[in-house]
DNA sequence: CTGAAAGCGCTTACAG
DNA sequence: CTGAAAGCGCTTACAG
């Protein structure tokens, strides 16, 4: 049985389906070539030719194919570009696809995203699905621990710009914060205030900029010949709750940490919810890596690094539409400055 | 001047760009049919072209283009939605974003999504950009006053789902939470401690959402016969400054509410920074709409009346799916049901 | 099991 | 100023 078309959908085109081109200039009683001058815009028509074309148009309820139109076009541009990201829910990856979106606006350009959920697997996928959906870029947050199968997307000529995490196994141009300086910023923040006892608590350490973000706590304690307790020392964590119990072992320790370094943003939430529920808030330091919504309104406010998702987004955005205009360049790595922000949890002192 | 090819950009092609399914079939001495039925995995080829044919793709790089492939093929279709959000970058369109992807995946559909900002014209523009590109269905937060032009969409057998906000001049199925039950649950729960002098604020009168949950405040006050107060009721605000500035005004009038039911997420920030500021949060009542991330986390937590967002999204690309499916029905209404979370803030009792 | 011809909706490259 | 022919990369509908 044949599905039935639905009760609204009357067909407005005896062939079913959408009026095109080709039918437009039936009605207008022109070619589709002066259809097609019209719809572009292009100059050189009539008056009465381009009225006509233009009732025809309204009156078919006609919405040129730019799919077609790009398949035949001299720069084959679909006006696309395709986000990997990891998470378009968060608000790190949320903030990049809007500054993206900002810069492509301008150009009329769209934005095809997806989310990678640190699965490789996905990760191919989506590039698959957006190369195949010829996309004109790609901004890539890339979760698999090799990017050369993009080697052919590059040679292809597709600009793809990395972001947040550097490739491996291929050049291209990468946005990064600079992790290690940041993370030597925290920590040293929370010696000047007299800690010497510092945990840190990490995403898994298979992310490069987890691994970025322990050597520059490393850094910060080597050079003020401070060595870390080997206990204070946590990886792997990706949940809130995994950062949670985490914090509650620590604080068990017969040697506690004075001072947390929690080096990503869900980490830092669950680090705050165990200092909470052992009312120890306002006696152990903290600083997080990267900012996040109401930190300002936590007792105590919460003292961050932050990164700055949109000047990522808009710098990778621009880097693919100058290349697209023809610019070129050796690729190279630009890394965004991190900003420590004040706001009283990592300014409590040692006792 | 030609601008010069990037250095990288080797061309594997000889001329220049990728190779085509055509390129392929030369290389492996077969016909583009062939080829095309190995892409699509048809069965009946034999072995040795079938190995014939991966080798050349392999050799080439060749990737097929979908695009392509979908202007002729039967259906047409691209496996793309369109999403037309508020702002991608804001927790209640980016979990939308997020549920619709999920369901999207799982038939290996891309989500193509922009922001509206509360601006007509780009609502209108990101549809036409969207139509332009032949998404199967769209998925619209309507901004604007009328959606009649979508008129065309729907007759040319898109399927077009609203969601958070009703469509005015035109019959489509629609996502809605259910706004005035919602309010009047936050404000009957504000009554229930003994409050009765309890302050509206609102975004932009001009959103069907805050009308309704006007309206529901309105109704919860009349069943138990309160008459509120005209200078308690406060609209129109739609940054969190607006809102912390009213809350201001609101507690310097000679009869200051004791309760306040902030009906939109920023209002409701705006409005605990207003009572930090006079240490006021744990003597004045407040009930929020909509959730938001770390609510529980600030002191007093923040009793809200929670959407979900996930469901709309869900069920908005499961109702696009069925359409595509060849299913049909009359468009209606869906309201998804308001939760409301008891977080401290809105158990404060009147004195 | 395989392929030649036609065509999806549009633009290019011409010719008049 | 206008249009007929060819073709973008692929699939359809056939024929063998």
């Amino acid at each position: 049985m044949e599905p039935d078309p639905s009760p609204t959908a009357a067909r407005p085109h005896p062939t079913g389906g959408r009026a095109t081109l080709r039918d437009v200039a039936r009605l207008a009683a022109v070619s589709p070539k002066t259809v097609s001058r019209v719809v572009n815009r292009e100059p050189g028509v009539t008056d009465a030719k381009v009225a006509a074309v233009t009732a025809a148009i309204e009156k078919l309820g006609y919405r040129p194919n730019f799919t077609a139109s790009s398949l035949r076009r001299a720069n084959g541009r679909t006006a696309t570009i395709g986000a990997v990201l990891e998470n378009v829910a968060n608000p790190f990856s949320s903030a990049l696809h809007r500054a993206m979106e900002e810069v492509a606006r301008e150009r009329g350009v769209l934005i095809l995203a997806g989310s990678v959920d640190e699965d490789p697997a996905r990760e191919r996928a989506l590039i698959s699905a957006f190369a195949g959906r010829q996309v004109d870029g790609l901004v890539v947050a890339p979760a698999s621990s090799n990017q050369s199968y993009l080697t052919t997307e590059i040679l292809g000529g597709t600009p793809v710009v990395f972001v947040d995490r550097p490739p491996v196994g291929i050049q291209a141009d990468t946005v990064l914060i600079d992790n290690r300086a940041g993370a030597r910023q925290a920590v040293g923040h929370l010696i000047a205030h007299g800690h010497r006892a510092i945990a840190y608590l990490g995403d898994l350490s298979s992310i490069a900029t987890a691994q970025d973000r322990l050597l520059g706590y490393q850094e910060a304690l080597a050079s003020e010949g401070i060595r870390p307790c080997p206990e204070h020392i946590v990886q792997d964590m990706h949940t809130e709750e995994a950062a949670e119990q985490a914090v509650h072992r620590l604080l068990e320790l017969d040697s506690p940490p004075t001072a947390l370094f929690t080096a990503q943003n869900l980490v830092t939430i669950g680090a705050i919810r165990a200092l909470r529920a052992r009312h120890r808030q306002h006696a152990v330091a903290l600083v997080g890596f990267d900012d996040f919504p109401l930190a300002d309104l936590l007792e105590p406010g919460v003292t961050v690094v932050a990164q700055d998702p949109s000047a990522m987004g808009r710098l990778a955005a621009s880097l693919i539409f100058r290349r697209l205009d023809g610019e070129s360049w050796e690729p190279a790595v630009h890394e965004i400055r991190t900003q420590l922000i004040r706001r009283g949890s990592g300014e409590i002192s040692a006792v």
